[in-house]
DNA sequence: CTGTATCCTCGTTGATACTG
DNA sequence: CAGTATCAACGAGGATACAG
């Protein structure tokens, strides 16, 4: 059975295939481009919107709010504004963020002792093709 | 130091942050839409195209066909066509992509335990923001 | 400082049709 | 059966400007 239709056939939209594997809805957070970053960095601690910016390089304000928003809203990451001038709030794991920041710390890690096995792997499928381009 | 720009300030592709995270070069890939459901797949053992794509819900050929190039590419798939008529291809994980396949299981599992806990959190974030829109 | 709002581009995906 | 090619649509993401 498709997950693009129902039952009766009606169309579904695009995002609802996750319907069927309802982790996938947590996981798209705790594993998006910056959600991995942003948890890393708090494992190591309660940080400033600022401070992670510059810790995590190259995210963009928007995407760091959107990020932090999506957690926040998962229960992974406590938001505390401190009614000061200039503004100051700070980030901080919830125990379900931590534990979530501990496993996909751990699946990163992982992925990293095997970066050169894959690399070493698509090099040799690479040179496989172009050797014999139609096989 | 911002991923957007190097030491001279030449800006850089925007896919080039993962430079700084090489981990995640292997990461996009088994934790992809389609990766996941096809490697969790294989864990069960060796299939054809067509079984993949009817255990696999929702996914296009063409998606299909894709995520099992970049996967068999990575050296988590191993792919065997048999030269008849009609064709037959049989896909399975290699030892390294078992050990993918499992991480991301495990990941995922952890995931479906949590699912409940994190709903309930963006219902009482979402009730929260609802009753105190400005605050 | 900590965001929000807007515009705009680019990549990813899906549908469709076609090939070996 | 097992893909490949092409096209169109969508959405994520970045740049910028502005607000509280």
């Amino acid at each position: 059975m498709s997950v693009s239709e129902d039952a009766g056939g009606r169309p579904r939209p695009p995002d609802v295939y996750a319907a069927d594997c309802p982790s996938r809805l947590v996981l798209e957070h705790v594993t998006s481009r910056w959600g991995v970053l942003v948890l890393a960095e708090l494992l190591d601690g309660t940080h400033r919107f600022s401070e992670l910016r510059r810790a995590v390089g190259g995210v963009s304000e928007k995407m760091l709010a959107q990020t932090l928003q999506t957690l926040e809203r998962d229960g992974f990451v406590h938001r505390e504004a401190h009614p000061v001038i200039p503004p100051r709030v700070d980030y901080s794991l919830t125990p379900v963020g931590e534990e979530a920041a501990r496993q996909v710390w751990a699946l990163a890690r992982w992925a990293e002792d095997r970066v050169p096995t894959v690399f070493a792997a698509r090099e040799a499928y690479d040179r496989e093709k172009a050797a014999r381009p139609r096989v």
